[in-house]
DNA sequence: TTTTTGGTTGACACAAATTACCATTTGCAA
DNA sequence: TTGCAAATGGTAATTTGTGTCAACCAAAAA
């Protein structure tokens, strides 16, 4: 895949772009957590990024992943997306688009057409709150699930 | 407030049938716990309701609030939801229904005029994915947060 | 009312996920 | 190269959620 690759450089560049004008040194540590990030389509949680980064960078700290990935979400760099296990969940897309959950497993997938789904942002419906932004969160079965649905407990594989 | 009151009393009539109808016993726990959860707005995470309940059943354990808890999600009496934090947190309101989330404290609160939000569910867009539900998640600063915000740093009060 | 029975609870240990702290190292600009 | 602010590594601690099992209890049967 070619646009695989064209979306990490995209990343790497956005990270140094983000990273020179807020006055932040690029560190390797940041170059290969965006690369692993950026390779991944499953929305993958801190821990998974950290065996994923370990054996190429030798030493790394657990607790510098989990910085480094929050870092990435406080700037704009990367989403963490919520889903009803108790972990967080990132992704290297930034822009808008909404998720298949799979209320079986906890699989989560892009949703491929998400300019269909574009509906107008709330005007401070309940006085106050600034609404900037939405993410709509699609709940179903996923293919590999509904064979085993199908065998016993409808839910918790 | 009387429609909360009117709401409590609809959980655990609920409750009360749901259980009667799977063969399930309507314990003290689960009335108190639901009576809890059915008098927060604010989608309290598991520890929060049982910090809640301690004082009123003596002797509770955590374990039995999780477990507790869960049933009712497995059982439709309520909604788990997922937020950017990594923890759980219940919504005693199961029928469909979208949130707002502060990006700065957390706050997540209910969307007033849910049913303005009505999508069409995708036809199983990517194959074989069954979509059954959905739910969206406008991100945005409560008014609470507003004011630190321009204080310092936009994010992670 | 008493008995029976299967699901529930409490207590504890355990595992997973995340954060706090601090000494050391590193990126990068002067 | 040097200096400093920021990042990192390592460990410990906290928070969050799960597994196990004996004792217990709600509900139906006797």
């Amino acid at each position: 895949m070619h646009g695989q690759a064209a979306f990490k450089k995209q990343k790497q560049e956005q990270l140094h772009t983000v990273c020179r004008s807020k006055g932040l040194p690029v560190t390797v540590q940041r170059t290969v957590i965006m690369e692993a990030l950026a390779g991944r389509k499953d929305h993958p949680t801190a821990d998974q990024i950290y065996e994923q980064v370990k054996p190429l960078l030798s030493g790394v700290s657990r607790t510098t992943v989990y910085r480094v990935l929050e870092a990435f979400v406080a700037h704009g760099l990367a989403q963490k997306i919520g889903s009803n296990e108790a972990k967080a969940r990132f992704d290297a897309e930034a822009v808008r688009h909404h998720h298949l959950e799979c209320v079986c497993c906890g699989a989560i997938v892009d949703l491929p057409d998400h300019e269909s789904y574009d509906i107008p942002l709330p005007e401070s419906p309940d006085g106050a709150f600034q609404v900037l932004d939405y993410a709509i969160q699609f709940k179903g079965v996923c293919g590999g699930c509904q064979g085993e649905s199908l065998k016993g407990a409808p839910l918790k594989h």
